[in-house]
DNA sequence: TGTACATCAGTGAACGCGCGTTCACTGATGTAC
DNA sequence: TGTACATCAGTGAACGCGCGTTCACTGATGTAC
């Protein structure tokens, strides 16, 4: 039997088990970081025995890679939800900065410290390209005359990777940017390193996306 | 019995063994990342047994607290003498993606994924305004005349955390844009989220630093 | 210079722990006639 | 609608592992007279 969403009552159960599962394993994520994420634990919070978690993941390299994979989609979807509902660059910062602190170690599970040797899945790298495929509209629609640098130049060459975008040099450039020092303030604000220098950090992504955009 | 330095031979032996097995620590670390980091295999490496290591630090964290240690140390200095030796804003960007380049991990030790819950030593937050003495007085070099942001002002009212220096909002600014720029770029970089994006993430850098000082 | 003693580096055995993972099995849920 | 069978979620016991850490002890190195 399939219901409306052509689903079995099992693959149903199926997905709210797994769904319940990563949510436990974010909640242990936040708390403890990557490195204490234990399977037996998580079990346990979900009120099974360990080894019933391997009706749902295979290892548990394929439950973090599912975390992994599913912090892309979510800050995808963040992205382009705010993109469409008109958020311009100054926007995108807020919406993107709101969603880090919202769960750092879940920011951090996606741009935080590698760990040699570990190979995020392919799609991510998919997923990856989503995002900065919005950054670049964004970037288009905020057009700005400013004298080419070399490193505009140096994209010039290397263009081919945006795309099928139709994204100038200038527009490149913006979007990494923006995109670098969003990430420069907001990780470091994340990581606590602002402790005690008593400025917002608001403050200073809004004002170096808005050099990036005036001036 | 005491020689020119003031130690007695056991002394130095100490300092020794204590400096090689952080060098092998160093060694496990960049190969396998901090939480694969054990006490069992780096004795095994320097040639004793797991308890011998027990002589020279008091458990785990006690090593790890002394890496980080040695890490910010290691990047105050580097970044001081380059300072001394002239180097400019561009050149102190290259010094220090340099010196994170030389080995990711130990830079990510510093301004990586924290660990929810870990606080670094207090002396480290020291060594760190240390770091940022350099970059305002390097700053202070750079002038430049630029229009006032409204950041700027936020920061005229909170300028004492930068201690006696005597920094405008303008040099604070500056410092804080190139710190948070330059990580933006670096480890991003350092985390291989470039890869397969053509483009020299040492222009970028350039650029990011240029646009700091000029324009 | 030689002897008696104290210091301290290093060993090997052991403890307890929690981890990821496998396996044989039970019992409930769904499917086919 | 009822029965026979297949599917599959979940359990409990068990395995092997490596971890950090403690402890009693040995043997070498330094110190004091």
């Amino acid at each position: 039997m399939t219901n409306a969403d052509g689903q079995s009552p099992r693959e149903r159960y199926r997905d709210q088990v797994r769904a319940e599962i990563k949510q436990r394993a974010w909640e242990q994520l936040a708390t403890a970081g990557v490195p204490a994420l234990s399977l037996n634990a998580i079990a346990k919070q979900v009120g099974m025995s360990g080894p019933a978690l391997y009706r749902y993941f295979a290892s548990r390299d394929d439950l973090i890679t599912a975390l992994i994979r599913d912090a892309y989609r979510s800050l995808a979807d963040t992205v382009r939800a705010a993109f469409d509902s008109g958020a311009d660059l100054p926007g995108l910062a807020v919406t993107i900065r709101d969603w880090a602190r919202s769960d750092p170690q879940r920011y951090f599970l996606i741009y935080g410290t590698p760990v040699p040797g570990y190979h995020a899945p392919d799609d991510t790298t998919a997923i990856s390209r989503e995002v900065m495929a919005v950054l670049l509209k964004a970037c288009h629609a905020s057009a700005v005359d400013k004298p080419e640098t070399p490193f505009d130049k140096h994209l010039d060459s290397h263009r081919d990777w945006a795309g099928d975008h139709p994204a100038t040099s200038a527009t490149l450039h913006r979007a990494l940017a923006f995109w670098t020092r969003l990430h420069g303030v907001l990780s470091l604000e994340l990581a606590g390193q602002f402790t005690g220098m008593k400025f917002d950090p608001d403050l200073l992504i809004a004002d170096e996306v808005d050099d990036l955009t005036t001036r």
